[in-house]
DNA sequence: ACGATTTATGCAAGCGTTCACAAAATTGCT
DNA sequence: AGCAATTTTGTGAACGCTTGCATAAATCGT
């Protein structure tokens, strides 16, 4: 009667007939209860509209099912794909989000990472983090169960996930090349991070692996927006020896060299073939519709998550770390080189 | 010496030489304190590395200091950018963010609601809803402090933010004709959105207003992606008397209206004017950039955020509905009409 | 049918706080 | 100095739940 419009286990249990540690059992399944008491507080429980109060239950030693997941920015595709794995994964487990983007301020990072295990979560996702030492350590430490998305430290002990992209960026050049190109330009990512020394690196392995002698001026530093895609692009069409070819380190720079490639007359792929990296959704919505590396970006932030569920329920597992194929996906940005103007060692 | 690492209020006390109700009243500024001792009591918490227990706090009646955030999807700019708006102000709130994405399962949001209310959150900001009518009835039953960005039910009295969608159409619209184009053509939005309707609605008042009689051939229905975008324009470029402009109702869907003035071999803006709506980051990094009608993203984000606060602060607090406006930004995706071509009323 | 198991239920304590109230210490005033 | 008013600190009871232990009921073997 004092209570409005809470209703507590107390409530049902009274309702029901029972004690209210009765009915934590039939919420928790735990210990043995009588089907038919089971039954019985069940009904009670639609009939008075009981919601569990999370906070009470994670007081108490119980899990607070949420989940923590720090991210740098939202917004992008990338990140947009990545969080909707996550996201489903969570909610499939009944887990809740709690959302730390540690855009602008960096130094603040370490204190959300502290509150969170102070019972706030159940277990941390980092997405694309930056620069995670100081924090992994606190996390190890702590023994609280983390997982990481796209990132690969280098002794990093953490359980990760990430995609092949040296693999990938092989695999997408060796098209390129089968495709009779020879002079292939290449826009990088923002090198400070693994990915975009990975997918440099698998282009360059791909390009003398196949007899082709790798000309850095052919490479272009961006940093995975568009506008770097668009200077690069136009940097390299003016080179005296054009590329026939671009590889864009992702789809979002691959965009803006589509419009460098357009505003200098050429068209695409008749005189320039354009490739990209990550296969946003937008990609397939640009015209003529993007080639590129599928990352498989949701299944990254399942696997990530599904890791970390794994490793709260037992916490003695052992932290893997999983590379996810990527995969190239030929849609019409990309044909054969026209053999007129195929090879620098041609007759100029 | 039990809890070997979570440190507690009581174990601050017992280092302070105080009762564990003083650590409280300095954690909470409440109540008189003598600075001795709240400094005696700080110092003891840094010594430990106290970290509070949300939960705990909450629980016991204070504030979860959790907002809840429905957003139908994440990984837009559109989204992204109001999302940052309201990071940035429950951040420096000390507020964190409990974030739902409705995305696949529309029947549960109501759950979500409920859940939240039940002490997970002291407050829930809605983005762009769907169909709120269900949990927006029982958010004002429960009073259950909440607002909406970029919504505007008719009847509904929830404190809302969104943009002058009306008038930021109508003045772009203007602005069109000012430039002596008199058939432009329009792509709208999802319509079962209300701001698709408003600006549909600006555009075709600006028009009449000028004398020009609204012609329903030149208005294709969208859904604010890139292909209907495309596809409209297309369709639109292939009319006997085509568009001499094409105003988006969105920045990504003028992107798709770029790619088909292009593929039909026009250029813009000599032959089209293009102009969209948003200002999304992108729309400065295409080529040409987009001009197109600012709508404040972030600040919605911002006020609406601000709103719930207060409202949290002081529950009697009058429902308030605030429409930002929008500015159109000039940048190069539009020029005069040629002369030639202007009027349907011309002699073909 | 009767003690020994097993299964089902209840009680009390505690999770880490806040808060109303009471007690103690300090201050002011005459 | 002595009492009231005021400031400072402490006590006890919640908040809504889980959980270990005790108790009551049902099941089993012989």
């Amino acid at each position: 009667m004092k209570n409005s419009d809470h209703v507590t286990i107390v409530d049902v249990a009274r309702e029901a007939g029972v004690s209210y540690t009765t009915v934590s059992r039939v919420l928790n399944d735990k210990g043995n209860v009588k089907p038919e008491t089971r039954e019985r507080v069940l009904t009670a429980m639609t009939r008075l509209g009981y919601v569990v109060d999370q906070r009470a239950r994670s007081l108490a030693g119980g899990r607070s099912q949420v989940i923590g997941l720090l991210v740098h920015d939202v917004g992008t595709s990338y990140i947009g794909e990545i969080i909707r794995g996550i996201d489903a994964e969570l909610a499939s487990a009944q887990y809740d989000l709690l959302l730390y983007t540690t855009h602008r301020r960096k130094t603040k990072e370490s204190a959300h990472v502290i509150t969170l295990t102070r019972g706030m979560a159940d277990g941390l996702l980092l997405v694309l983090p930056r620069d995670p030492g100081a924090y992994l350590e606190i996390l190890r430490q702590l023994r609280f169960p983390h997982a990481l998305v796209d990132h690969r430290g280098g002794d990093e002990k953490a359980p990760a996930v990430a995609a092949a992209n040296w693999r990938g960026a092989y695999k997408a050049t060796e098209y390129l090349i089968g495709l009779k190109h020879r002079r292939i330009g290449f826009i990088t990512g923002a090198m400070d991070q693994i990915c975009a020394q990975d997918r440099l690196a698998g282009y360059k392995t791909a390009l003398t692996d196949h007899g082709i002698t790798f000309d850095p001026e052919l490479v272009y530093e961006g940093d995975f927006f568009q506008p770097q895609g668009y200077a690069g692009a136009s940097a390299l069409l003016e080179l005296p020896h054009p590329p026939t070819a671009i590889f864009a380190s992702n789809d979002v720079s691959a965009f803006g060299v589509m419009e460098a490639v357009r505003e200098h007359g050429l068209r695409i792929p008749d005189d320039v073939s354009v490739l990209g990296f990550d296969d946003i959704p937008q990609a397939a919505h640009v015209h003529p519709p993007l080639t590129t590396v599928r990352q498989p970006l949701e299944e990254m932030g399942r696997t990530a998550t599904r890791m970390l569920l794994e490793h709260i329920k037992d916490p003695l597992r052992l932290p893997e770390r999983v590379e996810l194929p990527t995969k190239l996906v030929l849609r019409q940005s990309c044909c054969p080189a026209k053999s007129t103007t195929d090879d620098t060692l041609s007759p100029g």
